[in-house]
DNA sequence: GAGCACTGC
């Protein structure tokens, strides 16, 4: 767990750090040595403070494992992780972040020649993997928070058997939970020959388990199921509050609007309570809100005062927060999938793993004892599955095939996965990125289409439209375009009760041809001269952080496909809305063509009444709130989000195109496809 | 007519 380091970024916490000599770690240190030094795999079921991801590169950073001038890495699924734990082994190796100790993430590279511990994103190995395809600046990789499974740990992993073949010397750790450590045993083990691995079965892999310093958890269950969980969540707050000690709550609920819905309802009910009960402090918890909100949940309530945080699925792994003692858990959460057949996204609300139950219990523990409340009964929780289905069996696989060919894997289909992904999902992938040109009619990545799509840190259909940008002369504004895509919705800011002076203030930046145009007149005038501060973001009801995270966005795509051989002309980037006559005009069409050429699959057309219908006929479709044409009409779009949520299915991101250009970009895909 | 769980290059 990545806990112990994320308690570093809030003060309180100050306390509860301990030496690292008194983590029970230590007493391992001979045991992990060993076993590392004669294992080519070892996995480490440490549970939470265990202290494993700050002491174990320091033990073999110590014990000589990068004398002869190799690293080691260590990977964490998310960005905070990584800068926060390398901060702290920096500490406490007294050195300055960045000499010995230092940490990669995208647009951050905090190495120099001399860092021997490299934190990073398993994301950035993957990519370091293209051009050090056996790794071999490392002589040892630690995955850590492997239990996950996102989409890239679990690529990683893969990668990381077929290196582990070819470079005997090499050292695997990969850090787990309990219900998964035996999986993991077996998937790098399974088809282990000595021939091939220098090593017999038995001599190849070994488990470790490290106690951390939890506290223990009372569990309650309900007796009988509860028919409204926001309800009995409300009842089971007020009852902590009014009849046990003292010491914050954390609830785990599904989503905004549930966790906006219980605030109301908790606020509602207060007024029936003893004056003296009415000391509660609500504080809504969730990845929408600004870094500015999230950081209330940290602070300590005022005095006499229960802090009561309503969270989603963040507070699980994403965010710690100590001093909770009590947590209530409905037991369900919002999951992605991906429907391989119609290619819709849809985020509906699951029952948890027992893995996902526990971890939530675990909140309660960090600080002292403490109490969860599950919102269902025993035999309910009996009955979850062991694990949540890791990302790769749900997921729109097209972004990592494509990954996986640049990799020079011909197979993707044959590949290494830690859990195979569904066989629909695969063949929707390759189709896709056939119909995009990427991959050849024998499935054999193309050059240089196909490579220089897999360079750009983008999604596929994005990465053509953007190299295509050249032969429409309008790389300047499609390279903003992209940056701004990445920011997913972030863009414009609607506060509470001021949703009309926002919306007045979008149509500033407004065109008739829809989202992507409108994406790019809001970055051109936030790059325009004077006006890159967080006030005139503010007067204009635009999100100043997601802005400068589009000018570094924009940055590093100029730099990729500087080394593509693809240059900016310095003679675009003029303001679309603001020239007038005919010259603009092309513009916007040429941007409008651009988008086509990737986006051809995402086509829909406008019914009398404002929805849309595919282009086979068969579904409808809505356009977000937070497009323009949610109000604007249009014939024929295309879109680059599409997600159903609730029962309704919504696209995102809306241009306005000509019928015609579909045959024109697509021919192949509209001739099979259309009927 | 009315809204997105969470990450990452």
């Amino acid at each position: 767990m990545a806990d112990e380091e994320d308690a570093l970024e809030t003060p309180l916490n100050a306390a509860l750090y301990k030496p690292p000599t008194l983590l029970p770690i230590a007493r391992l240190k001979d045991v992990l040595l060993y076993t590392i030094e004669t294992y080519p795999l070892t996995i480490i079921v440490g549970e939470t403070g265990s202290g494993k991801t700050t002491q174990i590169p320091q033990f073999l950073y110590k014990s000589g494992w990068t004398a002869d001038g190799t690293s080691i890495a260590i990977t964490q699924p998310r960005r905070v992780a990584v800068t926060t734990v390398a901060a702290r082994v920096a500490h406490e190796m007294g050195c300055e972040l960045g000499q010995e100790v230092g940490y990669s993430i995208r647009f951050d590279d905090v190495t120099s020649e001399k860092t021997r511990i490299k934190f990073l994103t398993d994301g950035m190995l993957l990519r370091e993997i293209l051009v050090d395809p056996l790794l071999k600046r490392y002589s040892v990789i630690m995955v850590d928070e492997a239990h996950e499974r996102s989409l890239s740990s679990d690529i990683l992993l893969g990668l990381l058997t077929k290196i582990m073949k070819k470079r005997h010397d090499l050292r695997v750790v990969v850090s787990s939970a309990t219900l998964d450590a035996e999986h993991f045993l077996e998937f790098f083990t399974a088809d282990v020959d000595e021939k091939i691995h220098g090593k017999k079965k038995e001599e190849y892999g070994y488990v470790i388990g490290i106690e951390g310093r939890m506290h223990h958890v009372d569990l309650h269950y309900l007796i009988e199921p509860t028919p409204d969980y926001l309800e009995r969540t409300v009842e089971t707050i007020l009852e902590i509050h009014t009849s046990e000690p003292d010491g914050d709550i954390l609830v785990f609920l599904t989503g905004r609007d549930e966790i906006e819905t219980t605030i109301d309802m908790i606020q509602d009910r207060l007024g029936d309570l003893d004056s003296k009960f009415r000391n509660i402090q609500s504080l809504p918890l969730y990845a929408g809100l600004s870094s500015d909100q999230q950081m209330y949940v940290f602070e300590p309530a005022p005095e006499k005062t229960r802090k009561v945080i309503i969270s989603t699925n963040i507070a699980e792994a994403s965010v710690t927060i100590d001093g909770i003692v009590y947590v209530i858990d409905c037991g369900f959460v919002k999951l992605r999938s991906y429907d391989p057949t119609s290619g819709i996204e849809r985020l509906s609300i699951a029952p948890i793993s027992k893995a996902s139950a526990i971890q939530r219990a675990g909140r309660a523990g960090r600080t002292r004892p403490g109490k969860c409340y599950r919102l269902y009964t025993e035999e309910d929780y009996e009955d979850l599955e062991d694990v949540t289905p890791p990302e790769i069996q749900r997921s729109n696989l097209a972004p990592v095939f494509l990954q996986l060919f640049n990799l020079g894997i011909t197979n993707v289909v044959r590949f290494p996965y830690v859990s195979n992904p569904p066989s629909k999902l695969a063949t929707r992938a390759l189709e896709l990125l056939y119909a995009l040109g990427a991959l050849d009619d024998l499935a054999r990545i193309t050059k240089p289409l196909g490579i220089r799509m897999a360079e750009l840190p983008l999604e596929p259909m994005l990465a053509k439209a953007l190299l295509n940008a050249t032969s429409f002369n309008c790389l300047s504004e499609m390279l903003s375009i992209a940056a701004m895509m990445t920011l997913q919705g972030t863009t414009f800011v609607l506060p509470e009760g001021e949703k009309k002076q926002a919306d007045s203030a979008k149509r500033k930046f407004a065109v008739d041809e829809g989202d992507h145009i409108t994406l790019f007149n809001v970055y051109d005038a936030f790059i325009g001269p004077g006006r890159k501060d967080p006030k005139w973001c503010r007067d204009n009801y635009l999100n100043f952080k997601a802005l400068e995270k589009a000018v570094s966005v924009r940055k590093q795509l100029a730099r990729h496909l500087d080394h593509l051989g693809i240059q900016e002309s310095a003679f675009s980037g003029s303001d679309v809305r603001r020239v007038g006559g005919v010259s603009s005009l092309e513009l916007t069409e040429r941007i409008q063509r651009c988008l086509t050429t990737g986006f051809f699959a995402h086509a829909a057309r406008m019914k009398p009444d404002g929805s849309f219908t595919t282009v086979d006929g068969g579904t409808t479709l809505w356009a977000h709130p937070s497009s323009l044409f949610f109000h604007r009409k249009a014939d024929w779009v295309i879109y680059t989000e599409i997600l159903e949520s609730k029962d309704k299915i919504f696209i995102r991101d809306i241009t306005s195109i000509d019928k015609d250009w579909l045959l024109e970009y697509a021919p192949e895909y509209y001739k099979v496809k259309k009927r």
